[in-house]
DNA sequence: CCCTGATTCGC
DNA sequence: GCGAATCAGG
């Protein structure tokens, strides 16, 4: 590709719009960046009036959503009052959630609320009142008051556990 | 590591 | 004159 009058006109007009070289380069096609610059430098018309505040401020990618703190609800088991369920800020990737399938709690660990401990798994199953409400009961992740499978659901984003609700189904 | 423009220098 | 390579910087 060769400098036409035409390309010229163009690249003039483009980099006085403000376009980076890279940007004017793909415009023009068949130069590469490098080519614009030097060209733009040998026309002499370095230097642009203002165009272009930032380096093209490039979008950011969207964070996942962080969950939010759960209410706090003491649970009591037996004598004991468990401390209030504070969900941790934590990121989570949706790529990185575990199978629903997968997520059959033995019967050997189900229990009832008076059966929590601060190493049982308080993730509750069922509606409460109905007649197969438990609790997970599986050993609880350290320092978190759920079991390794569903801390990871329960510090998934609410949006993502909606979409994969409507998934599995 | 993505991008930006500036500069150099062999062609 | 051209532009790849390189540099300095955001």
């Amino acid at each position: 590709m060769n400098w036409t009058d035409e390309r010229v006109e163009l690249l003039k007009k483009l980099w006085s719009e403000g376009l980076s070289a890279s940007q004017i380069a793909a415009e023009l096609g068949g130069v590469t960046r490098n080519a614009v610059i030097g060209k733009v430098h040998r026309l002499g018309l370095s230097g642009r009036a203002k165009a272009a505040p930032a380096p093209a401020p490039r979008p950011r990618k969207p964070r996942p959503v962080t969950a939010v703190a759960a209410p706090a609800r003491p649970m009591v088991a037996g004598n004991t009052v468990l401390a209030p369920v504070i969900r941790p800020v934590i990121e989570a990737e949706p790529e990185e959630l575990p199978d629903p399938v997968a997520n059959v709690i033995p019967m050997a660990d189900r229990c009832t609320i008076l059966d929590l401990t601060e190493f049982t798994c308080r993730w509750p199953v069922g509606e409460p009142g109905k007649g197969d409400f438990y609790y997970c009961g599986s050993r609880t992740k350290t320092g978190l008051p759920y079991c390794a499978y569903h801390a990871r659901i329960a510090y998934q984003p609410v949006q993502d556990r909606r979409r994969d609700r409507r998934v599995a189904r």
